[in-house]
DNA sequence: GTTGATTGGGCTAGTCTCAGACCATTGATG
DNA sequence: CATCAATGGTCTGAGACTAGCCCAATCAAC
């Protein structure tokens, strides 16, 4: 960990790959992680190509191949549009050893670390800072949209909750930071089984995660947020061997 | 703060800009973070497009934008190579004026709201891992590195110092996260005035945090790296009236 | 000196990407 | 049933970017 490890730090790829990968690869973020819910159509191509910065041809390829494989369900005319079909399976013991070796140690170490660094942080900073009524109000909704969630939802709306904390903080890096941490793990979040005594133990993680941001307690929502994601980790980590 | 923050996040540009402009950013903040120093001189050009991951052609385009800007001084044949001609100026209070107007009032709050996060997160993290000897090592020698440096070196030795936080939890993502959010602020940090007491002051916070770390106290970091940042964070503010 | 390795400088043919214009389809509305 | 607005589908010419190649300059070593 001498000098050039800070080279490679700054010195790394401008650009991750191609403009058609790349935007291939936003998109089924924006699928996975539910931003747009399965049914739901993204936003027509001329304006979705000046939101991603690209052209329309490049986007209609990435739409394309998203099309191909099964993601969307794409329909001309007026009311037409790119409609998503993926619906997350319902996953085994099977998946998620397949999802964790498919990722190398190192690659999910990282995102491991990432994620509980930037999540953590984001609690804090919101518990540090002068909330108004609507972003406490934000806060709780989404909480209680969790709790009440069939488990058909379920990934979403934590996924939702956690990305809430980020957004509420007002720093689009900030959220951007957290949308990354979280889509490198959710392949692997989806592989887990869903069970009844973790679900309740989350809830309970949940709700002091939001006590203590509400509370103006920085020290108390990192705690609760290391030891909700550590619980997972744990859980994701042990996979490995 | 409802759904379609979540889209704005998920579906941000692709590409930041074209290539050319992308390299000159990325290689400005090599040289402004210190990463190279001044007198030293950037991997070869063949070396340095291999790690950008662009052509030879557009990185000798950004190059020369470089050196025409006075950044860089490119010498040709065996042991030529583009050396770092840039020194930090001294800074007086009308420039730190005038870098705070030039970033807008919201930037700067994304900025140190990401800072925040991103590095009492890193901090944490690294307090909450099993170090070895070498880490150990590490993190004691920057501390040591900033403790004897110069006026001159300060400012490289410290973002030497806050960067190997990161680095030291082994987590590229988390490498490249802090190293982004140093940039955003750099600008900003070298027009502060260098005064003997705040210098003291960061001293003390600096071993605070390293006392932390290496007791394996995650709180007790996150919230020395708080207690440091916010120092600066309030200062800058400050000049936003 | 001469040599040879290393490095920046420059060229070209080909691919990727873009902006903008125009066409085709759909379905709600009158 | 005719209309029309919204949307996907397609084409084209121009510019950005790349890979690969060879040239030019420099300087340590012999």
């Amino acid at each position: 960990m001498d000098e050039s490890a800070r080279l490679m730090t700054v010195l790394r790829p401008v650009r991750a790959g191609n403009a058609f990968e790349e935007t291939v690869e936003r998109l089924l973020q924006a699928i996975k992680l539910g931003v747009v819910a399965p049914g739901d159509k993204l936003p027509p191509e001329r304006e979705l190509a000046v939101q991603l910065g690209i052209s329309r041809v490049t986007l209609r390829e990435a739409i394309r191949a998203l099309q191909d494989a099964g993601y969307l369900d794409v329909r001309r005319g007026r009311y037409g549009g790119a409609f998503v079909t993926y619906v997350p399976p319902r996953p085994g013991p099977a998946d998620l050893r397949k999802a964790v070796a498919d990722m190398g140690t190192d690659d999910l170490a990282d995102a491991l670390t990432f994620r509980l660094a930037v999540e953590c942080g984001a609690a804090q900073a919101l518990a540090g800072m002068e909330l108004t009524g609507g972003q406490r109000d934000t806060l709780r909704r989404r909480l209680a949209d969790l709790d009440g969630a069939s488990l058909e939802d379920y990934r979403r709306l934590d996924t939702a909750f956690h990305l809430s904390i980020a957004e509420l903080t007002g720093s689009a890096l900030l959220a951007s930071a957290c949308a990354d941490a979280r889509l490198r793990v959710s392949d692997l979040l989806n592989a887990i089984p869903m069970l009844q005594v973790n679900l309740d133990h989350a809830a309970a993680q949940h709700r002091a995660i939001v006590a203590a941001i509400l509370a103006g307690d920085p020290e108390g929502a990192g705690r609760a947020m290391s030891e909700h994601l550590e619980g997972t980790a744990a859980l994701l980590r042990g996979f490995l061997s």
